[in-house]
DNA sequence: TTATCGTACTACGTCTGTCGTAGTACTTAT
DNA sequence: ATAAGTACTACGACAGACGTAGTACGATAA
């Protein structure tokens, strides 16, 4: 399993990646991940939860209810301009990364 | 630059694959990580030191001092079995990590 | 001689992201 | 009626990274 200090640092890419194919919401966001990593990855629900909170805080994703009429109301959310920014930055923060790591393997 | 978050669960991994070639001292090891990877990952003296404390205390390394009669006397580790088992572990995690997060880059 | 630079740490407190635990709330299937 | 699945929210704890500061020694330069 992959632990948490692995992938601290890139949840928040992972997350924004996904609310920028299409506007997502929590449950659906951890059903993904773990779908598209063959289960190598769950997020846990706090952990997705706080981050919602703390990319909004920060202004890279936006909330709005969903219109659904049966279930708990759903809060969605929807990147930003600079939720792409940051999304973009990560992304190359994550080459360099890999580049660095490399040098220290096996 | 590297955020600390991204390489967060990796100095273990850094310090035990220096460590591994030969026994080595925080100073060395700081000024090597610098080195290998061109500037683009500088740790923290109070990073490295509180790993090197982690790792002694879970028997990843164990410390010995230096000969050296002029200086501040130098603390040198060296890795042990338990270390090299930890560092391999962690490899297998890292190429897990990347496979994962690979999905979510752009 | 005095000061500064480089080496080699140690101590202490703060912060952030992750996580454990628990609880709320609503729907559908058995 | 009950459990399982959906969709969160609250709260507190923890660990690793970091900022700041201080200790200690030698070599070199002014």
């Amino acid at each position: 399993m992959i632990s948490s200090d692995g992938i601290r640092g890139y949840n928040d890419m992972i997350i924004l990646h996904l609310v920028l194919e299409k506007p997502s919401y929590g449950y659906e966001i951890s059903k993904a991940i773990k779908e598209r990593t063959e289960g190598a990855y769950i997020i846990k629900e706090t952990t997705l939860y706080s981050a919602f909170t703390r990319l909004e805080k920060n202004g890279c994703i936006q909330s709005f209810y969903g219109n659904e009429t049966n279930g708990k109301r759903r809060t969605y959310y929807r990147i930003t301009e600079t939720g792409r920014e940051y999304y973009r930055e990560k992304c190359r923060e994550w080459e360099l990364t890999k580049k660095v790591v490399e040098k220290f393997t096996a």
